[in-house]
DNA sequence: GTTTGTGAAATGATTCACAGCG
DNA sequence: CGCTGTGAATCATTTCACAAAC
């Protein structure tokens, strides 16, 4: 370990942070509602609001992007919708396979904020002979004996993986040999990739431990805690609910 | 807005740091893994390989909780599945309620990883009245209409949100009107809840944005990127993949 | 008057590096 | 010795607060 020191001043083109990257699909997801609501501008509070969170994060998270506002005024909607789906490069269509047609790939599949912005289904993939050519959500299953050329064909570079756990390594070591460089993993394992391949986890168990986590405090708080007040008023955040944050990795 | 300003000194019993808490279910699930290979004992280092963490961070943590590892020896397995166990809440069971039982929701009922650690699914709640009494994952279905019945009745305080957006903030008003304090989001909206109400969410399209605009950016470093060498090696990290944070928020 | 854009301060998280314990 | 536990240093993110732009 410790190969990469503290080095690396090079690769720093325009470094968007990382927290900021995680919130711009949100604020694109306001954005669009609006624009269909034929809204001209908003403000920054407005959006914010709109999104979730503070405007002062909001205003930093842009001043990355560029000066996009007008001062005094506020966002032009159309135009801010335009420059973030650039930065986050949905101007362009990405392919994506999907690994594991079990209940959850079934429902990813069928899911359809998919296809609204930037993503296709190129093809769907499981290890089991029986699902081979049944279509779910209109596009007929593969075997995974043919990951690799569909990859090829189809010019893939994000993979999506519902395996079974057990599986899933093996599924990414293949996907990643084939050329996918970013993978969304919704089974529960770690994966590990080479450098250079992104990892991104979602895991309904590690979500509701966390939620547990915070249950618990609050039923010990009630309990005991405070002698006097308290009941609600956990924290600060001035309204609605806030934060987020990533867990892209470079591996 | 600015409710509660830099104050509470107050409710800090042992604040134990959020990306610590998101951290402990992967700490918790190596550890189950060694665990079932009767493996006694366990270092840091190897711990921190099989959870995709760096040793330093992983000590760090487990510091927060208290001193449970030996010197020159590490961490006893058991002992600290169950420290962890129960400070993640995980040694009660928490009933929980399924609400959207659409594809993705009946792909979270049948999910096994569910019930294995500490959760229990109380009930499936659909607005369809031709769902109403059909098993899924062996559980009937139930109707919206009974909702705080059923929160009631069972004692639940962690809702899961399966839901098309549009009905997303209604199901959440009422569970929380009904007593849930604890909510997992699937529904790609912004959920606003009182104080006091833990707000999660999972949202697919928002995952693969921010895969897209990492991928956008290893395809122009490919093409333009420093003069010379490059072509792997992205950010620093010693080894394995690493990172990730957490996304709670108080609300 | 309003609202952006941004330095500077504050807070939080990670990493270093090593003293101290078994 | 080996490995934990942890202060101190570094790095990242958020928040403040206000001058500049409209």
């Amino acid at each position: 370990m410790a190969t990469g020191r503290t080095h690396r001043p090079a690769t720093r083109s325009r470094g968007i942070p990382e927290a900021t990257v995680a919130r711009l699909p949100l604020y694109l997801r306001a954005l669009t509602a609006l624009s269909e609501r034929s809204v001209p501008t908003v403000s920054s509070e407005e959006l914010a609001a709109a999104a979730g969170v503070n405007s002062a994060k909001l205003r930093k998270d842009f001043s990355y992007l560029g000066s996009y506002g007008t001062r005094g005024v506020g966002y032009d909607v159309e135009y801010l919708v335009y420059q973030i789906s650039r930065e986050l490069g949905l101007t362009q269509d990405w392919p994506v396979v999907i690994v594991g047609i079990g209940n959850l790939g079934a429902a990813l599949a069928n899911y359809g904020g998919f296809a609204s912005r930037g993503f296709r289904v190129a093809a769907l993939i499981d290890a089991d002979p029986a699902m081979s050519g049944k279509p779910v959500a209109g596009i007929p299953v593969q075997h995974t004996d043919d990951l690799e050329s569909i990859i090829a064909e189809n010019g893939v570079s994000i993979g999506v993986i519902a395996t079974p756990a057990g599986a899933a390594q093996q599924v990414c070591d293949r996907l990643v040999a084939a050329g996918v460089t970013s993978i969304l993993n919704f089974a529960p394992t770690v994966l590990s990739v080479p450098d250079g391949v992104d990892v991104r986890k979602v895991d309904l168990s590690i979500e509701l431990q966390i939620l547990a986590f915070h249950e618990q405090r609050k039923a010990g708080e009630e309990a005991a805690g405070e002698p006097g007040a308290v009941l609600q008023a956990r924290k600060e955040s001035g309204k609605g609910p806030d934060g987020d944050v990533p867990a892209v990795m470079p591996a």
